[in-house]
DNA sequence: GTCGCACTTCAAGTCAGCTTGAAGTCAAGT
DNA sequence: ACTTGACTTCAAGCTGACTTGAAGTGCGAC
């Protein structure tokens, strides 16, 4: 039997979710879904290496930053093993436009709410936040891929 | 039989979603959602005063301004008919904390962004950025309700 | 030996806001 | 009479990131 060097003692599922602060669940959601290798098993349990808690980090990060896990694999799946500087580069610059799309559209929200506060107007067509309203954007949702 | 007003001919439900830029099925799902009483029939076929485009504006409207179908229709069900001003206003006091939260933490991502555009470490352990982008709190996710 | 606990797999459920599909109805036009 | 087209209902599907539940396995402790 493959026994984990000492320096990488290894960790059950659980082990590393309560390290990272994720659920067990969501780990073998993360494996199915091509972000973590198939680890180790010992009698059929996971056996994971202490470095996985830096490549959950790195997903949260990532995740953090508003990137869906779909374009988190792209990054974390590179052949060469290496955090690939070109697509981080194309991503940033990608999810740096759509942040300032929504910093625009939320401050446009922002102060049609402050306006709208005391408006009391009882049909709507009379109200002259109407036409600025219906000028916004809505608020973009995340969860999809930067890269269609 | 009841007829409609010479000053609201009736719509169908394809006029009608033309004249708001709606599919035909978001109205019927509004009507299942709460948002539109049920209007009425025509050898089954549903006729819509008018005024329901208005009201369609005005739920729009709300999109617009980030709030969830599930407290529209607290806003539309009001008994007096009226927009409840008392509503509108808790509504969007709460709305406005949660858009500033927004646009900190957009701001925050797109800071880090800018920052980690040139980073090439290749360990994340070793990344300045990490401790920053982890301080984050995730861009919230829209589509629940304001009131818990 | 048997209790409890952490683990396993797989399927299904959750949230929001709709859309899509199947199967049927209705009225007008040719 | 037949077709066309817009409508009807109801059920299911879609997105993303998981969670939850059911049913089973393995292991250490008592």
């Amino acid at each position: 039997m493959a026994i984990a060097p000492l320096d990488q003692p290894s960790l059950t599922i659980g082990q590393l979710a309560s390290e990272v602060g994720l659920r067990a669940s969501a780990i073998r959601y993360y494996e199915d879904a091509g972000l973590l290798p198939a680890p180790a098993r010992v009698s059929g349990k996971r056996r994971y290496r202490r470095d996985t808690i830096e490549r959950l980090l790195l997903i949260r990060f990532c995740q953090r930053l508003g990137f869906p896990l779909i374009d988190v694999r792209q990054l974390l799946t590179d052949p060469s093993g290496r955090r690939p500087k070109q697509l981080w580069r194309q991503l940033v610059d990608i999810k740096l436009t759509e942040i300032d799309a929504l910093i625009k559209s939320a401050k446009g929200v922002e102060r049609v709410l402050r306006e709208s506060r005391e408006c009391d107007c009882v049909t709507l067509s009379s109200c002259q936040f109407l036409p600025r309203v219906m000028a916004l954007e809505p608020l973009p949702r995340p969860g999809r891929s930067v890269l269609d």
